[in-house]
DNA sequence: AACGCAAGTCAACGACATTGACAATTGGAT
DNA sequence: ATCCAATTGTCAATGTCGTTGACTTGCGTT
C-alpha cells in the first residue's frame, strides 16, 4: 500500500460508501440549529455530554463545522444559557397588591428555572447577562421592595441579597440534582447512618435530635429561607417606616 | 504558550537534567506529600491547573505515580478539600452566652475559608464530608439554635437553611473572585454602564435608583444576609417561646 | 459559464485521565 | 547472607477532548 495521505480524496467513491453520510447541504447549519441540538444533548446527557463530537453526530455534520458559527465552545455555552433563560421566564410576572407575594413568586420562578436546567446552574448563578430578562426582573423586585416600605438605600442592597440568596441556593440545589442518582442516594444514606452513630457524649445536641435532622437536599430549605427573608424584610420595613414617619 | 519541546525527548540518558535523579527514592511519595504538592499547584494555577502532569513535575516524579496512592483524581480532590477544611477551622469555635454572636462567628469562619480557597468553593458547597470538622460545626450551630429558644423541630430545619445559605453565598462570591481579574472588572464596568443607560419610562425604579444599585460581588451582601437571618430567627424564637411558655 | 468565497470537511496536534505491563527496591523468610 | 514476592515508581499506549489550518464543494454574482 502506498502512502494514503494524498489519494484519500477520491472524489465520489468516498462519499458514496456511506449513502447516509453525505455532506450537509450548504446553509443548513446556523447558530439556532446548533443551539437547538446543543440543548437536546445537554438535556439528555448533561453538560459533560455536550461535546463537539456529540454535536456533530446530533447534527449529522462534522464536529468542526460548528467553528464556522461559534468562535469556541464557551461562546456556544453562554449563548445557550441566555437562550434558555429568556424562554423560561419572559414577561410572566405581574405585580399584585402584595409585595410579599410578588417577591415569593419571583423567587419560585427563578428557582424553578434553575431546577429545570441543573446542568447550567453553576454557570448561571455567577454571571450577569445584562439582557432584557434580567432588567425586567430587577425592576420587578425593586418595585416590590419599595412598596414594602423600604428606603431606597436599603432596597438597593436587599435586592442584591435577595437575588444572590435565591440564585446561590437554587444553584446549589440544582447541582445536587445534577449528580448521578446513584451517587446521591448513597451519599444521603451514608449521611443518615453516620450522624446517628455519633457518640452522644461528644455531640449531645446531634444525638438528641438525630431523628429530626434533614439532609442537604431537603426541598423545604428553599421555602423556609424565602419566608425567613420576607419576615426579616418586613421587620426592617416596619422599623424604617416608623423612623421615617417620626412615630406615625 | 511556548512549546516545551525539550523536556519530552529524553529517551534514555538525556533525562539527566538532574544527574542521579533518574528515579524517585522508594517511599518518598505518600498521600500527604502528594496532597501538599496539589495544594501548592492549586493555589498557584487554580483548580484547572491541577493535572497529573503538573503534579508529576512538582514532585519530580512520573505523573502516573500518583495512581499508586489515589484511586483517581476525584479521590485526590476530595481528600484535599477535607485537608484544607480541617486546617482552616478546627476547634477554634467556643460558645459564648450570646447565640447570635456564636452563629455570626461560625458564618464568618466558613465564609473566610471559602474565600481563602476560591478554587474549591464550588465543590465544597455541595458535598457533605461527614468528618469531625463537620460534626463539630453542626453540634455548635445546633446548640446555638436551641439556646436561641427554637423548638427542636425548627432548629433542625433552620440549621440546614442557615448552613446552605452560608455555603452557597460564600461559594458564589468565591466563584467570582476565582475569575480572572480582568474579566471581572470588565463585567462590573459594563454592568454599571448598562444599568444607567436604561430608558426611565420602561424601568422607572431602576432609573430612579441607579446610583445606589450595587453589583453582584458587593461584600456587604453576605453581612446583610447573615443579619437578616439572625433577625428572622430571633422573631421566630420569640414567637415559639411565647406560644410554648403560654405568655412568657 | 466562470469564478470567488463562504460553508462544510478532514487530519493532525497537544493536553488530558486512565490502564496494563514492566523495572527497581524493599523487608521478611529461609 | 540470600532469595523472593510484594510494593512502589516508571513508561508506553489508549481514547477522549478542544482547537487549528489546509482542503473541498457548491451557491450567488458577474
Amino acid at each position: 500500500m502506498s502512502t494514503p495521505s494524498r489519494d484519500r480524496k477520491s472524489r465520489t467513491a468516498s462519499k458514496q460508501d456511506r449513502p447516509g453520510r453525505t455532506r450537509r447541504a450548504r446553509d443548513s447549519l446556523s447558530r439556532q440549529v446548533i443551539l437547538d441540538a446543543a440543548e437536546t444533548i445537554a438535556a439528555r446527557d448533561g453538560l459533560d455530554g455536550l461535546t463537539f463530537q456529540a454535536l456533530g453526530k446530533e447534527l449529522t455534520a462534522h464536529p468542526t463545522s460548528i467553528y464556522r458559527h461559534f468562535r469556541d465552545k464557551d461562546e456556544l455555552v453562554l449563548e445557550l444559557i441566555d437562550n434558555l433563560r429568556s424562554r423560561s421566564y419572559g414577561g410572566q410576572l405581574e405585580a399584585t397588591d402584595s409585595w410579599r407575594d410578588d417577591l415569593r413568586s419571583l423567587a419560585y420562578h427563578i428557582h424553578e428555572h434553575y431546577l429545570r436546567y441543573p446542568q447550567f446552574a453553576l454557570q448561571m448563578a455567577a454571571r450577569t447577562t445584562r439582557r432584557p430578562t434580567e432588567f425586567t426582573n430587577v425592576e420587578f423586585a425593586l418595585d416590590a421592595f419599595l412598596r414594602a416600605g423600604l428606603p431606597p438605600h436599603d432596597a438597593a442592597i436587599f435586592l442584591r441579597v435577595f437575588g444572590n440568596v435565591i440564585r446561590s441556593l437554587s444553584s446549589m440545589e440544582a447541582g445536587l440534582h445534577a449528580l448521578e442518582a446513584e451517587t446521591r442516594e448513597r451519599d444521603a444514606l451514608a449521611w443518615h447512618l453516620e450522624y446517628r452513630r455519633l457518640a452522644p457524649e461528644e455531640y449531645p445536641r446531634i444525638a438528641s435530635m438525630s431523628d429530626q435532622l434533614t439532609d442537604i437536599g431537603d426541598p423545604r430549605v428553599f421555602d423556609t429561607a424565602i419566608e425567613l427573608f420576607l419576615d426579616a424584610i418586613e421587620v426592617r420595613a416596619r422599623k424604617a417606616d416608623g423612623e421615617g414617619g417620626q412615630g406615625t
